[in-house]
DNA sequence: TTTTTTGGCTAAATCGTTTTATTTATATTC
DNA sequence: GAATATAAATAAAACGATTTAGCCAAAAAA
């Protein structure tokens, strides 16, 4: 019963056309190429009551387009990427692209190794969170007019596309409706990077204080230290020795880390304590209480993104496709950040 | 600057030796194919100095193998499957192959889709999650002796391997920790289905209750509703006429809705109802209160599967090779199945 | 010396497409 | 009636590898 698979000689030997006519045919060109309506119609048929399919990897080894596009993020597992990722995934189905997810873990050696890996399998663009030292692999991308976007973060020196959000417009915005709930001593936590989007983020929030005539009170752990009990630790020690009345979570891994140590250290503080996390997720809905967040585009950034990237297929290295794009984030206010709904 | 790609026909014009040659000493069959220490030096130093790597699309066109693995799971933004994403990823690509994950969503139509988009593209072996209607599609896979490992649930009727994790004995387990805790009104919501895992875990919960002599009280909501509204109606009723003491998730989807409805209608409730949930998450440990979860072996899972397509990639169809795995799964204890530890 | 073996290497077919250049037959123009 | 134009189709090269079958010279065996 195994039916093998047919190939293209197969439909011209059994129509007694040659192979040439039945691509043509196959690829709508039996017009501009001038093949009768009989035969076309003729291959045409055959090939559907067959069920022909082509080889898409003959196909690719031949025209150099694979029909594949990587997308590389931190962590697949983190719940930003991995409902970015299934957004991605729709989208380029749709399109007849198929989707290379990997983490690159934001280490620039894996980030290389990634990248050399599929290039070797001539993967026709990239998606792109890059790692901090990667401006050099991905300028060779873009020189060698390979279509690249990077998002969440992005690199000003170097020209290339990118999707990001208007972080540090999201944060002074937070930072603001914390103020305006009359939040005072309100602490920041981050990670220590110089990647534009933790420096907007951080940013951001200053302005805000600054605005307000606010102490600042910034807390920046160690970058993505493995075992977390360094980056707790000193979250304890910055709770403990600022009286703070409200804290702002640059990211969602480090809201994990902040509520655990809350839970732990400071139990009842949980309920006074004004908290506004960057980066939802679906069951800080259902917290208690349930914490404000600067919620990300997804839908939008998911479709920015391939959007650009199949433009850029499509545009000649003469005439390229220029896209860098700010999109707004959102705050969606939840009890957390309100002192009297609490909790 | 643009460097191209360096071919085996580069190679073997720039030493003067046959493409051939190239090949077989690139293939680490120079012994075996006799040719001498010096070319082999010669064509290995060379090959390294321009950084040669080899076309996988030609590769794969010829030897029909194309160092692909097809992960489809029903949606990859959820947390059991991106975690587990992450641990098939890294396994993978360190044996040199490369995963394409893909969300089913649960639905036949788009499984099949999905499996012959990767058919057209040879790719070698594939994990599924099977939704509900296609062990055919299935069969037809083991019976062109392609790799295919099911997991998470399986089809009885067809001989396939499958990793699984023994989700009645699970769910009996958990059940019996909420008893021998006192609890005695326990509810169990699950989603109206004949899959083989959920099966098992209304068997599970039901075994533990009949032993302990306690009344069933079990939800089954329709599965999916793509609008939660309807599901959460359902749970509300369905709180509102049992008084329970206690309530078991079948999954995790469930127990996130479960908890809005809770939060939402029963705000009280959430600090004496006894709660367990199927399938962890990261943040269950920093609720309120900590959710007791049945955790699947998300390490074991991976290995287990990556090294089950690995070996049946290497084996024969004379000898093929077998595995239908059970996993045991285990109960991480936390506060919302203690009484006296409330919240 | 002739035949056989073996060591060292290579030509050419192949995988399944796409695409360029060419052929053949018929119709049109001068 | 010869020259040209057009329609319809095809042969063959190419993409970049792997692999089968075979060549040739030197060494070993007869």
């Amino acid at each position: 019963m195994k039916n093998k698979r047919h190939s293209i000689k197969d439909i011209a030997a059994a129509l007694n056309v040659s192979v040439t006519t039945v691509s043509f045919v196959l690829n709508g060109k039996a017009k501009e190429k001038r093949i009768s309506e009989e035969v076309t119609k003729k291959v045409l048929e055959y090939a559907k009551s067959i069920n022909y399919k082509p080889n898409q990897l003959a196909q690719s080894l031949r025209t150099g387009r694979s029909k594949i596009i990587v997308v590389m993020v931190e962590d697949i597992s983190n719940y930003f990427f991995s409902k970015l990722a299934r957004i991605i995934e729709d989208i380029a189905y749709d399109k007849g692209y198929k989707v290379l997810f990997c983490s690159n873990e934001n280490k620039d050696e894996r980030s290389r190794e990634l990248i050399n890996l599929f290039r070797e399998r001539q993967v026709d663009g990239y998606i792109i969170v890059p790692s901090p030292g990667i401006q050099e692999d991905i300028s060779e991308l873009v020189t060698d007019d390979i279509p690249v976007v990077l998002f969440d973060r992005y690199f000003p020196e170097i020209e290339t596309n990118y999707v990001i959000i208007d972080n540090s417009e999201a944060v002074h915005n937070a930072s603001q409706h914390l103020v305006d709930n009359s939040y005072q001593k309100i602490g920041f936590i981050t990670i220590a990077s110089n990647q534009t989007q933790m420096e907007a983020r951080q940013r951001g929030y200053r302005d805000a204080m600054k605005e307000n005539n606010l102490e600042e009170f910034v807390l920046e752990v160690p970058f993505y230290e493995k075992n977390t009990g360094k980056v707790k630790t000193l979250i304890v020690e910055y709770l403990s020795n600022n009286n703070l009345d409200s804290i702002f979570f640059a990211t969602n891994y480090l809201t994990q880390i902040g509520l655990e140590v809350i839970r732990e250290s400071f139990p009842d503080k949980i309920n006074e304590l004004g908290i506004i996390t960057f980066d939802d997720n679906d069951l800080f809905k259902i917290y208690f209480p349930p914490i404000t967040a600067v919620s990300q585009p997804l839908e939008e950034i998911g479709k920015e993104l391939m959007n650009t990237v199949l433009k850029m297929l499509k545009s000649t290295p003469e005439k390229p496709y220029r896209n860098q794009k700010i999109l707004p984030a959102s705050l969606i206010k939840r009890n957390s950040s309100f002192p009297n709904k609490r909790p």
